[in-house]
DNA sequence: TATTGTTATACTCTATAACTATA
DNA sequence: TATAGTTATAGAGTATAACAATA
């Protein structure tokens, strides 16, 4: 279980640290901001923005919870949220009777369109706006590089059904 | 409340979008690998660090906050938690009876030494093994400045006490 | 009066396991 | 039998407000 524990350079330290930061800080203003302006948590916000872009607005809840990295009955818990507040519907496929879709609704485009304006803001203000577009190419070729990486190699552990 | 909405430019929007990625499963990642290792949740981790390093084991408990940009009842729990565990001793200042310092226990520290290795191993496999020195190097120096931006333009109205 | 910290409380979120139904 | 989703439940975490004690 523990061969050779493995370091962290200075460098690492500091980019891991600052990282951690800086991705607590700005999850905690875009949260409220998302609260404030239209009552949804980070969740449902990203629920609603997946919707919103994909074609008809609508998608099985299993490609959901996989963009989402949720639990089923958690994506359940919030569509159901959403549904209440007639930001989303849920029907059965046509296709496959097992699955259900789940399509934005009018209103729901509209909360997303009034949280939006903030929300785009807020990320440029506390992520952006201290950077120069060389740092920006940069940081997206480095994040999209290990995003990658990441969804290439998923936790080995974490979504094991039985094991022990 | 919306002169006019600023826009991301695609790099920005990519970026952004590939940063709450990696922040949302590095912290999933790390988070089961306390839990498994040594029964932490995130916080209590960074509270166990922080006091790990501080002089003496020792910090007050605002101080504390202030560095896991917690409510304060929300750090009273955490740290009940540890002290029941026996991690963290809790006493009142001699400087100042107000104020109550948290100190990092023998006990903490074994637990924090058993923990770590595979802290770094899955930091360093998820967020840097794909990238080069040169990318960390960027990384470090990009992320920092965000950091720092980001202590400089405290939430304006989230953490504010009493207000007017 | 202002600051430090705790408590009481209420709420949100999340995961696990059991369950239904379709394939 | 395997897959998609829901439900029931139980627990962890968080914040707000009221409170006590000290400065």
């Amino acid at each position: 279980m523990s061969p050779s524990p493995p370091q962290l350079s200075p460098k690492e330290l500091s980019a891991y640290f600052a990282f951690t930061e800086v991705s607590s800080l700005l999850r905690h203003s875009v949260e409220k901001q998302l609260k404030d302006a239209g009552q949804l948590s980070y969740v449902q916000f990203q629920l609603l923005a997946r919707l919103g872009d994909a074609p008809g607005g609508s998608q099985r809840m299993t490609d959901l919870a996989d963009g989402v990295v949720y639990s089923r009955s958690g994506l359940t818990y919030q569509v159901q949220l959403l549904e209440q507040r007639g930001l989303v519907t849920r029907a059965p496929s046509p296709e496959d009777e097992r699955s259900t879709i789940a399509t934005i609704t009018d209103d729901g485009r509209g909360v997303l369109a009034t949280v939006f304006p903030g929300h785009i803001a807020t990320v440029k203000d506390l992520l952006f706006d201290s950077l120069t577009a060389d740092d920006i190419e940069g940081l997206e070729r480095v994040l999209t590089q290990v995003s990658a990486h990441l969804r290439a190699n998923p936790p080995r552990s974490a979504g094991s059904r039985k094991k022990s």
